[in-house]
RNA sequence: CGGAGUGUAGCGCAGUCUGGUAGCGCACCUGGUUUGGGACCAGGGGGUCGAAGGUUCGAGUCCUUUCACUCCGACCA
């Protein structure tokens, strides 16, 4: 392709609201184009790069033996009403009518479309197991879109869907979807780490992130310095902590701690480490059809409360914060809340390390007043459960080694569903018995336009992009260096066609523009080698560059295609 | 949704306090010089100042309403 040809709009600035390197570097370099909130459009360069990573993502899949179908993007809300999950997704969810008044959505996820599509047509247990994908726009309206096309409302996502008669064949597929996933994020160039997640909304039982790490990334993960483990945040688990300062020997009763309210203030207070703390945290809690009630969660005064744990220890749909008037409605006093002598109308949970726990300090209930010297007796019907963070420094359960963390942003997701959908959406199939049963099902997403927000997130510096082989619009760019001297153009337009003979994806910078603007953009869009042709091929020279600067030598007129061929 | 802020040329911004011919840089068009690191000179085009209403002889500027967008917190590929 010829540059002067071909729609490159770059800019020397980019827009005030893109901070992020990747948002910043796929805008000024004319790959994409913003037109509302988490809304992009994607010009000719950055259509090539989507492109091409969706081919990978294509063929790895399709090598796997799945197999790609395109679903509707309007889908007809009643699928939804079905499932249970047009009322439940929440505001998410884009809703509207046709002009006969019938609801429809635009598609975030397509569970409902795959299960309808597949229960017409697969009826035996010998058309299965079956996995089908699909590479297609996304709207989710977001609460907050950002971060450039790592957060948009309308994405471009692979969904693939698996469907099997058992929960083993379901998980020999989940396996293989791991390698699949690792290969096309290893094609791409992308330092990557698979982690056990916290499987949400979705729902299901095993599910793991593929993270790529980066410093901007949204989530933390936890990984092992010395063992391959890695999990997020929500979902990390550690070995037990033992406190090796000594516990705070006295007889249980009631001490006057006149405003001392912090975990701070009564680790100093009554100096013992905050281990031998309980700590209270009360959120209120939602749950379907509008029902909400008031939680306590208590943990050691050391722990931090993990919001997606402590979510799914009760079952609740989501948690939000109470303000200390609610709390003294209900009899409770903020800063001094303690398991004992509770309001019963209020639920309970303990974390697991306060399980036969001794010598506590906890809240009296009572302002100005807390109990010393408790040893935790737990009701047999008390909610006991995970719900701390892991924290840096924390053992791994596999090999004892130590825990830190990291960022990452989250490109693929694959989940173990089970018959979570088949059940509700009646999608079954009938047994070598002739026994009617739903599918077990696997599901499995990459987020593609994210990508190349992730890939640039990881390959940039301070000029722009730098493109990893398999993510690039071209191979190579031909930079004339003098545009009106005739014999670099002659030469320049020459390696082009020879290049381009060679089935070597070339782009020509042919503009008559000064050397420095050329070399600007070039490294701004970021393609991997360039060949520039300057004033040395008078002596039969050209020069051969890579962008993250590892090459740059002179190379004979001659050699130059085969220098080429050769790296990219 | 809670808190903060911004809407002026394609992009980045000034002008708003104190009402009086709508500006600057980049980009764009024409001509010329220049050609190994975002060049220079000369000339030029481009705006219903987010929208609606109001105050006023006169509103980008003051008042009211409204919409959009961004940033900080809770969701997700």
């Amino acid at each position: 392709m010829k540059f002067s040809n071909l729609l490159i709009p770059t800019l020397k600035e980019a827009p005030s609201d893109a901070t992020l390197p990747s948002h910043i570097y796929l805008i000024r370099g004319g790959f994409i184009q913003g037109v509302g909130s988490g809304l992009y459009n994607f010009l000719p360069l950055g259509k090539m790069v989507l492109d091409r990573v969706r081919n990978v993502v294509k063929e790895e899949l399709d090598a796997s033996g799945a197999q790609e179908v395109s679903l509707g993007f309007v889908t007809p809300a009643s699928l939804w009403v079905e499932s249970g999950r047009f009322e439940k997704y929440g505001k998410e969810l884009l809703r509207f009518k046709d002009r006969k008044d019938n609801d429809f959505v635009l598609g975030p996820t397509h569970e409902e479309m795959m299960v309808n599509l597949v229960k017409q047509s697969v009826k035996s247990y010998k058309q299965l197991p079956l996995n089908l994908y699909q590479i297609n726009l996304k709207f989710r309206d977001e609460i907050r879109p950002r971060f450039g096309l790592m957060r948009g409302r309308e994405f471009l996502m692979k969904d693939g869907y698996s469907f099997h008669s058992s929960e083993e064949d379901m998980k020999r597929e989940f396996s293989l979807m791991e390698e699949t996933y690792k290969k096309i994020f290893t094609r791409l160039g992308l330092d990557f780490r698979v982690v056990d997640a916290d499987s949400g909304a979705i729902g299901g039982t095993g599910s793991k992130e593929f993270m790529v790490l980066a410093d901007s990334g949204e989530d933390t993960i936890v990984v092992c310095k010395s063992c391959d483990y890695g999990a997020n945040i929500e979902a990390a688990k550690s070995m037990p902590y033992i406190c090796e300062e000594e516990a705070p020997e006295a007889n249980f009763a009631k001490f006057n701690t006149p405003n001392v309210k912090t975990i701070d203030e009564l680790s100093n207070f009554f100096k013992v480490n905050p281990y031998y703390l309980i700590k209270a945290v009360a959120k209120k809690a939602l749950y379907d059809g509008e029902r909400e009630e008031i939680v306590l969660f208590f943990l050691r005064g050391s722990d931090e409360l993990q919001e997606t744990k402590a979510l799914n220890s009760i079952n609740a749909n989501d948690l939000i914060d109470i303000s200390s008037d609610e709390l003294e409605e209900i009899g409770l006093v903020a800063g001094f809340m303690g398991p004992l002598g509770l309001p019963n109308n209020i639920k309970i949970v303990f974390d697991n390390s306060l399980i036969g726990g001794t010598h506590l300090i906890c809240g009296a209930n009572e302002k100005d007043y807390h109990f010393v010297g408790l040893d935790l007796e737990l009701d047999k019907d008390a909610i006991v459960d995970d719900i701390v963070s892991v924290k840096e420094g924390d053992k791994c359960i596999h090999c004892g080694g130590n825990l830190v963390y990291t960022k990452g942003i989250e490109v693929g997701h694959i989940f173990q569903l089970g018959t979570r959908y088949s059940q509700p959406l009646k999608a079954e199939f009938l047994d070598e018995n002739g026994k009617t049963k739903p599918f077990v099902m696997g599901t499995y997403g990459i987020g593609v336009s994210r990508l190349l927000a992730a890939i640039i997130e990881q390959h940039h510096d301070e000029k722009g992009c730098i493109w990893t082989k398999e993510s690039s619009p071209f191979d190579v760019c031909v930079i004339v260096s003098n545009a009106k001297d005739e014999k670099q153009n002659e030469i320049a337009l020459k390696i082009y066609h020879e290049l381009k003979a060679k089935n070597i994806n070339s782009l020509f910078d042919d503009r008559n523009e000064r050397f420095g603007f050329k070399m600007k953009d070039y490294e701004l869009i970021g393609v991997p080698y360039a060949v520039i042709v300057g004033k040395k091929v008078e002596e039969g020279v050209v020069e051969i560059v890579s962008r993250d600067g590892n090459i740059a030598k002179e190379i004979n007129i001659s050699n130059i295609i085969e220098a080429v061929a050769e790296i990219v």
